[in-house]
DNA sequence: CATGATTTAATGTATAGACATAAAAATCGA
DNA sequence: TCGATTTTTATGTCTATACATTAAATCATG
């Protein structure tokens, strides 16, 4: 693998970050001598040291110098599981099965329905993510059709309704809140646990622009299941 | 707030993808084209794109041109807590209470441990979090003396583990898992539930280079704590 | 008609220089 | 000595240009 300039010198003080040979706070070489080091022009230094404020390991004072950031501990990655790539990576059977579906207004009295509308109608879907034919994980999802008008034609037999919509909605922003929850009645006899099991309870409202575009939530086994999130260079694969 | 030029072309961009003007797949006008239209040079225009790549909104292909990228659904940013913080945030009083303290080489028989220690000793702790005095999450702590000589000599009376850390060692990676368990017995007594509670389990590494420093794990009582995730321009606060 | 060679249109990388800007450091004045 | 002013230094932005690279598009050929 052949690596440009400035992709050189970024790996270079990203090892000496990461090594420790240049330690949280201290200063790192001027661009000036960054230029005379590698022999090349600033614009060259300053992509690479740029890239490294983008991936905050760095951050930069005019005059002063640019500087190895602190490392923060406030965004971490999380590996958002596409539920039937995680499962057939398992090797196991992925399957959706549909529990009900229904066509109505928002409820008047609950709020976050009411703002996914756009008072027009909502589909809501409940069902099942099964491997090898045992459930992983019950879904209640509301989708706004004025959003996405097309859904109301699907079946859902072959394809689970998240991975119709990531196929054919372009959302623009999403927000996930993870809890975790004793199974209720209902989700464990969906579930085929006991009542009260740890589940986790993933709810995630997604949105294009200003416009809601659906809203879910989700009950995993707690044994059977949980997220990875990762800080830091080395980025690995998924979940299992 | 005075915008440069690459940063108004990078937001224009931006606007035109998240408005959905131009869709997931479609083409964005060529870098001569934008060039042209903002009367600037290629780098300038070649910046701001790059930026969009970075921020993965945008990707790139040679001789084909820049397209909206679909979203990926895959990397989530998780606002990880400062614990202090957030109980403070809530106007809460924030406590520590340290339950046990250990100094021993690690265990041959948990792995975890023995990747830590790097052969020499562990700190082991185990404590509460309280917020006004109630317990909030249940913690159990290794350190790797090896990587952290410093805090053998740490009462935490005053500071917890996490945050001493955190303001001691510049640590360059680190992995959470998340899950969810009904609580043993002594987790439960310690957080003051029932037995079989649903608790959002933490567990996290932390890497310094090649090199282990701490391995926690926290429990927390799920109905009054949860973690969010965002995807999206809009980096709102952090979880309440 | 398919397949392989060539062209070409786009991005990718890099240079050398110019001027702007902010803040630390040095200088000067009261 | 302290505060205000000036200088200096390092980054911030931008230009105009050059050549490299790659993959789509086109064209030639069997």
């Amino acid at each position: 693998m052949k690596k440009t300039l400035h992709e050189t010198i970024r790996t270079d003080m990203e090892a000496a970050i990461l090594s420790g040979a240049l330690a949280a706070g201290e200063r790192l070489p001027t661009e000036a001598d960054l230029m005379e080091q590698y022999g090349c022009s600033r614009m060259t230094v300053n992509k690479a040291i740029s890239a490294l404020v983008a991936a905050s390991l760095v951050e930069r004072r005019k005059k002063a110098g640019s500087f190895v950031a602190r490392p923060k501990m406030h965004s971490m990655v999380l590996d958002i599981p596409d539920l039937e790539a995680e499962v057939l990576q398992r090797r196991q059977r992925y399957a959706f099965h549909l529990l009900s579906r229904e066509i109505r207004l928002a409820d008047p009295q609950k709020e976050y329905e009411q703002q996914l509308s756009g008072g027009e109608a909502l589909l809501v879907l409940t069902g099942l993510h099964l491997a090898d034919g045992q459930p992983l994980a019950f879904e209640e999802r509301s989708v706004s059709l004025a959003a996405v008008p097309d859904m109301a034609q699907q079946g859902f037999e072959l394809i689970s309704p998240g991975a119709w919509l990531l196929k054919h909605v372009p959302w623009t922003e999403a927000e996930t809140r993870i809890a975790a929850v004793n199974a209720a009645p209902e989700v464990a006899r969906h579930l085929d646990q006991d009542v009260g099991t740890a589940c986790l309870y993933i709810e995630r409202r997604t949105w294009r622009g200003e416009a809601g575009v659906t809203w879910v939530r989700q009950h995993f086994i707690g044994k059977d299941y949980d997220l990875i999130a990762h800080f830091g260079p080395a980025r690995s694969g998924g979940a299992i």
